[in-house]
Order: structure tokens, then sequence, then C-alpha cells
DNA sequence: GACCAGGCACATC
DNA sequence: GATGTGCATGGT
């Protein structure tokens, strides 16, 4: 009977064998990034790119760019990302979190221990696990992994897990079955995505898709169990 | 024209 | 504590 980690490790080969690696996060800055995490929630990338380019034109993607924008002025600029009058305050709160806390230098955010920041920023209203681990992981390079709908939707089409899991169960499942490794789980989650918007939409695509039949037919009672005992 | 996208906070029960 | 709802744009 394989183990999760065998499994873990079977999917993320077939991904990067079929995809090859994703370079990711999409972001030239740390605030870039972090910024993205923000403006992508439930919200489709190339919206955030257009929204990224204003701020980015307007030369404020900056912690004291955005800190001086008056909140019609930044909702005007990432209109293109939607939800953009929740999103201007998010990224308010952000950025006064930034500014209070660690005197606007990500630099200096970045020194705290990650269990730490990633409890704090979760105190931060507009950011929840998804946006913390993106910015934890992708910002600042820390090993934790990005659980996301897609993962979600992946992991139950392929019944590795029975029921419902939450983000924490989730995470859970690849943080102790997986080395901890910023670039592992950087490419892991990415390939997840991808993998995700080509195959596994709400309306599935599997024809083509390189997780097909990855599962032997007798592993469905183990790995519900194995899930549930959140090992 | 409906569906979808790299969530989250808040109200209500 | 579980479940439902608002938030909004642009591509398919």
């Amino acid at each position: 009977m394989p183990s999760i980690r065998l499994v873990l490790d079977e999917i993320f080969h077939r991904l990067f064998d079929h995809f090859g690696p994703q370079h990711w996060w999409p972001g030239r800055t740390r605030f870039e990034i972090i910024v993205g995490a923000i403006l992508t929630q439930n919200t489709n990338w190339g919206n955030v790119e257009r929204a990224i380019a204003n701020l980015r034109r307007a030369g404020v993607l900056n912690p004291s760019g955005l800190a001086r924008l008056t909140r019609p002025r930044l909702a005007r600029l990432i209109q293109p990302s939607g939800y953009y009058n929740i999103k201007a305050d998010r990224l308010k709160h952000f950025v006064k979190f930034l500014m209070r806390e660690y005197d606007g230098r990500l630099a200096k955010m970045s020194l705290e221990p990650w269990p730490v920041l990633r409890s704090r920023l979760l105190n931060v209203n507009g950011i929840g696990p998804e946006t913390a681990d993106s910015i934890l992981l992708y910002a600042f390079n820390k090993p934790v992994f990005v659980i996301d709908a897609y993962t979600f939707r992946i992991m139950s089409r392929h019944k590795i897990f029975k029921g419902p899991v939450d983000y924490a169960a989730l995470q859970n499942l690849f943080m102790s079955h997986l080395k901890s490794d910023c670039r592992l789980y950087n490419e892991y989650h990415a390939l997840l995505v991808r993998v995700g918007k080509e195959f596994c939409r709400p309306r599935p695509r599997c024809h083509a898709c390189p997780l097909k039949e990855m599962l032997p037919r007798d592993f469905t009672t183990v790995r519900g169990f194995d899930i549930m005992e959140g090992r």
C-alpha cells in the first residue's frame, strides 16, 4: 500500500514532468508579490496584472506610495482586479500594519520567525490563511505550503481524502509528508494551480490531464484514514 | 448570458 | 460553529 508521501511525490513529479518549472511568484519585488497576493483573492490573475500595472505607472507600487494615496484614488487604480473598494481597504490595512510594526520595512518584517509573522498577518483585516501563506512563501521565502481552491478541488477529485477537509488539515497533509523546502513548496503549489487551470475546472477536462488514472484502485480507504489522523 | 477566477469578513441561525 | 452572502472585474 503506497504511503501518502509517495502519492504526493508522484503527483509532483507528474506535474513537473508535464509542465516544467513555473517560475513563481510572478512579481518583481517583495512588495509587488504581497500586493498581488491580496489583489488575486477570488480573482483572475490577468485582472490583477492590469491593476498592478496601473499602480506601477502611477509610481505607487511601494509602501509609502500606497500609504499616501487616498482610498478612492487607490480603488480607482486597482479597479480592474474587481472588489476594488474592499481590496483598497485591505491594501491600506496591510501597509498600515507594515508601517506601524516594522517601520515600513519588509526587510525588518522578514526577520520575524514565520509562525509569529503568520499569526500577526492573520490578524490584519483582509488577510486570511491563503493570503498569509502566499506572502510567507513567495515574498519571504518561508517554508509554508499554500492551499488554495485548486488544491482542494484536485485533491478531492482524485479522492486523496474523503469528505470535507479544512485548510489547516490539508496544509498539514502536505507539510507533514514533504520535506520542509521552500523551493519544493513554491513549485508544487504553482504546479497545482497550473494543472487546475488547464484540467481541473469546476467542469472537468480530465482527458489529457497528467494526473489521470494516477492512483491505484485500492487506495481510497487508506487515503481517507491517513488524513483524518492529521499526520 | 451564464460561468468562472490563485478569498475574506461578516451576518445569521 | 456551521452555513450563507456581498464584494466586481474581464475572459471564455
